[in-house]
DNA sequence: TAAAAATACTCCATAGGTATTTTAT
DNA sequence: ATAAAATACCTATGGAGTATTTTTA
């Protein structure tokens, strides 16, 4: 992220730097700092402060309308990489038991597919006993029987 | 701006850690920093990597696509705000000779006000020497006169 | 084996903290 | 007078450097 575009953001919404800071559990002095180093880099004031009213300058506006764009675009980004990150791949050993398997199964399977395409099903179908002993003993990750 | 993203994205377009570090400026280890540390705060590879080949990841392509936009949007702001900074504005004092004045400046002046709408300008009618001797003195900004 | 990336350090700037002072209503 | 921002100071991490080592086509 850019902490000082998320200040700015922050003072500009909350009008005031103590409440920008608590909003962003950080101290008051750090919020001053990431304004003075915005507007020292730029070298144009982004905020009209007295101790009573904080406002956007015009520069100010222009950068917090593009501080939001940007700090979408990462939160977008990050949370994109996660679920990546996150997207389950691998073989996955499915049992069954007969009615349940050959009727109801395949249907499930086919929608799970499109949801987790890097998944690959390795479906057995067997007797309720049988399965629940391969559960038991790990060759099978998941086990689906009918009482 | 944000630096490692940078790098991310001129190693992607570069496809060599010692090429992105020529054209960014900096050197080939400070890349490699770059490219470790976003690896390691979204705890993915971004780019495998020999040392005859750089390919982005698909977490790595995902991150490229959002760097350039991020990064383009960044510019955008510091030329918007670049651009109001030295957005001319104030009175601007013009002198110009008779003929001139007459009838070739109100179409100048017309066009002007568009680009420079924060500029007002003051326009006064003389003939050529005591325009001079405004502009020499100070008192016209700007004095138009014929050979 | 040679070119490319990774490591190992050093240095300075930024991001954060706490304590205190200045300022404006 | 008081609440809010600014200042002063300290520490840790990130961005940069140079010198060197490790890797693999």
């Amino acid at each position: 992220m850019d902490h000082q575009l998320l200040a700015l953001v922050s003072v500009a919404e909350e009008r005031s730097f103590t409440r920008a800071a608590e909003k962003m559990y950080i101290s008051q002095p750090a919020i001053s700092q990431h304004i003075q180093l915005l507007e020292s880099r730029y070298d144009v004031k982004l905020l009209d402060r007295t101790n009573k009213h904080v406002m956007l300058t015009k520069a100010g506006e222009v950068v917090y309308q593009h501080a939001k764009e940007i700090l979408n675009t990462y939160s977008l980004m990050e949370q994109l990489v996660k679920d990546l990150k996150e997207d389950p791949s691998g073989p996955l050993y499915i049992g069954a038991s007969f009615t349940f398997g050959e009727y109801v199964l395949p249907h499930l399977i086919a929608g799970f597919r499109k949801q987790y395409p890097r998944i690959e099903p390795h479906i057995s179908i067997d007797n309720t006993l049988t399965v629940v002993k391969q559960v038991v003993q790990g060759e099978l990750d998941v086990g689906i029987i009918e009482g």
